[in-house]
DNA sequence: CTGAAAGCGCTTACAG
DNA sequence: CTGAAAGCGCTTACAG
């Protein structure tokens, strides 16, 4: 399909000057920057470090003639010759324990990293992404036999689960970084931006409560994550203090009709799921079912899809304001490895609020609805 | 900011340990390694290195010692260094010339990203998103102050359009680089991975022929990309070959219900449009002006929607294989900057062919229809 | 087999 | 004001 394009290059190497011999592209340096204007390298350097200092003034005359041979030759410092100078590299790396980029249906990432790019720009740094750890299983190793890690002066790491011993290991070697999400693992040491899901979902459980509901039926995910818990938790101590309980059931997504029967036998009013995929799901399957929603049941979703889907129903959800997660992630990075350790620390442990949605699938019961 | 490392380094020499005065980690180095292993820091580089040279024959005992010390102190090489020194990091830039992720509406790369990340783990590469340097007026400069395209091995460059000069001075400089999409910029000496549109859209061209169309309408966008020209060219040379013209009409999208007037009073049987977004927004005006499509008049699609919106209809429209298209940019990066030069040679230039999707706007005309 | 040494291109005290 | 020099952490001939 290609074959004779390969022939057009061919004929660009021979005559295109560049000689197939040497790869090793041949690079400006200041030191011909310097013959060319007729000064020393380190004045070079310093014109194009800009030392206003007194001490060390260079006359404009000199100045401006080393600007020019720098124009004329659109030289540019090397940058792996001055990060190692000490000048810092500025690269903030990211490790995902699962692809990054939206591969079949998961797009987990995509709205943090829109967070993380935006804050990056802002303080001027570079995004290391980690994708030569291969992904096993789903998952990425943080340490594998060819770490990387410490090509970034410090890491962003995501996923919805983490290792508590590759965290713990992770602090102990004093390497700057910062999960996004909450983890307790290493005693509290992990630094985190996390969501405040318990909070979100118990504001959830009081508007059901608010709403005259009375039976609670609780669909999560089998994770054994934090955000898991946290929902979990936000549910149950919010029913407890108004004295209902809660049927409680696991579903990974595979058995969700499965799930309904059992759902449905032990007719709740309002069903709480954790997935926001699960919740539309199973709001298809009660329809089927004939159970219309909410008039008799309602459906509250513990989370949201993180675009638009096809799905036509404004769910009644919490929303994680996932790109602030991101950004907020940068900023407590950078400020851990740069800060200036004053009193302007920001804490270590930050925790965003997340927002809940009307929508429209909470209203009030109907005795015996289902 | 970092002017004083030089000193707060010695503070943390000089007490062995880490120094409230900086929160700076201390970076481990081939040194400590070294005397941590009871070697020289010339062979903790060698066992790094690999070298299986019989002339530099490390013993199995003492390589695993240096290896065991390594893996304890997740001990990875200063890639600065390793670049000045001369050799790669297996690091390749990402260069998008707007936001990489999506912002607001424009998903353009993902797809892209989804593709070169599972190409890059394939390989072995970490990916360096050049997200220092800012986007102005929705455009990332290649050029700036501080360029660190360096910091990588070589580099993938994204984006609709891309400046010519500046890819010129990229070539000149012989930095490794491919660019997605067609790129004729400095007399063909581009190595890129691109689509073959012109193509995919005379087939298209030749469907609405053989369907019977004989009036023609192009919307096309306003960019002075390749891939337009290349759209624009491919419908035009099976139009004239077959003896037809075609109205043309340029947008960027901000004027679809003055470009639909000027479309209608065209009376065309088929409509082209380049941008899908455009096709939809088309399709709208039209039926709520009571044309049906179809039926009336047809509409092609000569792109579609990086997912699918809310958007029900099913166009007649040419798809792009994206992923691909990401994959295969980091094969060819990957050969030329480590390829062997010899008779596996890869073309530096390639296109990848485009699929069309029969869908459901392209009908019969009937005449008179608008 | 392994260490000492040169050199990659820069920045930055430190001397003139 | 500006140059000579040390040093950043590494790789790689080159000597032991």
């Amino acid at each position: 399909m290609y074959g004779n394009t390969h022939h057009q290059f061919r004929l660009n190497e021979e005559n295109g000057g560049g000689t197939v011999a040497t790869n090793r592209p041949e690079r400006v340096t200041q030191r011909m920057i310097a013959e060319l204007a007729g000064v020393s390298q380190a004045t070079v350097s310093l014109v194009l470090n800009g030392k206003t200092d007194s001490t060390t003034r260079i006359p404009d005359e000199t100045r401006e003639r080393v600007l020019q041979v720098i124009r004329d030759t659109t030289y540019v410092a090397d940058p792996a010759a001055r990060r190692l100078a000490g000048v810092g590299n500025s690269l903030i790396g990211i490790f995902t324990y699962e692809h990054a980029f939206p591969h079949e249906s998961s797009d987990f990432y995509t709205p943090l990293l829109t967070g993380i790019e935006g804050a990056a720009e802002q303080i001027g740094v570079d995004l290391l992404m980690f994708t030569s750890a291969p992904v096993v299983q789903g998952r990425r190793r943080l340490f594998h036999e060819n770490n990387r890690l410490r090509l970034a002066d410090g890491c962003l790491l995501l996923g919805r689960e983490m290792d508590a011993d590759e965290l713990t290991r992770l602090v102990d070697s004093n390497y700057p970084f910062v999960a996004i999400g909450r983890r307790d693992a290493a005693d509290g040491r992990i630094p985190y931006v996390g969501v405040d899901y318990a909070a979100a979902t118990a504001r959830l459980a009081r508007l059901a409560i608010e709403s005259g509901h009375e039976q609670f039926y609780y669909l999560h995910l089998s994770y054994d994550a934090e955000s898991t818990r946290d929902r979990k938790e936000g549910l149950n101590s919010e029913l407890t203090a108004a004295g209902f309980t809660v049927d409680t059931a696991v579903t990974d997504g595979s058995d969700l009709a499965a799930a309904w029967q059992r759902i449905r036998s032990a007719r709740p009013t309002v069903l709480f799921v954790e997935d926001a995929g699960h919740a539309e799901a199973l709001r298809d399957l009660a329809v089927a079912d004939g159970v219309s929603v909410p008039a008799e049941l309602s459906i509250i979703a513990l989370g949201e899809r993180t675009r638009p889907s096809g799905h036509a129903v404004d769910f009644t959800r919490l929303s994680a304001p996932r790109e602030e997660l991101g950004s907020r992630a940068v900023a407590l990075l950078d400020h851990i490895m740069n800060g200036t350790g004053d009193s302007t620390e920001l804490p270590h442990q930050q925790l965003v609020s997340c927002t809940v949605i009307a929508g429209t699938t909470l209203a009030a019961p109907r005795v015996g609805s289902i």
